[in-house]
DNA sequence: ATTTTTTAATTTCCTTGTAAACTATCTTCG
DNA sequence: CGAAGATAGTTTACAAGGAAATTAAAAAAT
């Protein structure tokens, strides 16, 4: 369950990590056990999955945006994507559109309901009041963003809406 | 399944990731599946887990550590705990002490062979040629090291031991 | 034009990880 | 002491995520 549960008790004996403790691999786990946990804390009332948030507002971003481009992008697998596109089906967030060019693929575009959810949203996941608190300055985690975004390979400029 | 499957192929559109791509919580969970897929391509023959090698390191460099202190510090859940270290006593690599000042404690301790596949698989897991390539210069990455650290609030000096 | 190959998504089955309930032991406090 | 509560780990029952095989449609080859 969320939170760390660190009820500032006993000393908690320190733990020697050696060179673990440099190591991005897992540094890099145990920030994302953090944010998962901080994500869960802020919406898991809402029974909205770290992952669906992200789903909804790409597409809101690209419609009409193909399935598979779209798990490429989150890096979720394509199996597992048809299970959450299901749900947000399910839930009447999303639409589900088989062109007519190419019957294989699938078409992902928000629905009025999935565009007021996003909307509604938003704050609480980009926003100052992000769920995703930290004890960095704000030059801090641009840099630690930036770094993140060299690391897997994300160009740091988008792509322009107008022209391209 | 590792790696990316990016095969220069055709284009792949570019996609809008609005705020998204300046979220701590996105980027974080992108760069850690990059990390895993990179540590199958290395490790996966090996039939080792991702926190497996991590789990035996940090009982190497803390002999007889307690198994809840250990899961707190891998930001692994006890349950999943129990199983991880039946599994690598099962391969003869661990050993399960109860103490007896309080028996209901489990303390971990090293197997020698398990001192010796700790050893052998040392390079791989840290070292220069690590499993875990990016295109970070040597000192992007120990920025990122620094700033995850202070993301996730570990602190940056380890325990002394002797001097080390 | 028909077969072959590739591509997009889905289905099935399996692994990993977790929450909640449970057991055993230790601690506290009447 | 002995009941009540806390703590460490385990079990069970389930959810999340993924690999491999499968289906359907498009593209390429013959």
């Amino acid at each position: 369950m969320g939170a760390i549960a660190k009820l500032a008790a006993d000393p908690a004996p320190a733990v020697r990590l050696g060179a673990l403790g440099q190591s991005l691999g897992f540094l890099l786990r145990v920030c994302q056990v953090r944010v998962y946990d901080q994500f869960y804390d802020r919406f898991g009332d809402a029974d909205l999955r770290p992952g669906e948030f992200s789903l909804l507002w790409v597409i809101s971003q690209n419609p009409g945006i193909k399935q598979g481009l779209l798990a490429q992008t989150l890096a979720i697998k394509p199996a597992h994507m048809t299970k959450t596109v299901r749900r947000c089906v399910a839930q009447g967030l999303l639409r589900r559109v088989i062109p007519e060019d190419d019957r294989r693929s699938v078409q992902l575009s928000l629905t009025l309901l999935g565009t007021d959810f996003v909307e509604a949203n938003r704050h609480n996941f980009f926003g100052a009041d992000a769920y995703n608190t930290h004890s960095l300055t704000e030059e801090e985690a641009a840099t630690l963003a930036h770094l993140l975004r060299r690391f897997c390979g994300l160009s740091e400029s988008e792509p322009e809406r107008t022209s391209r």
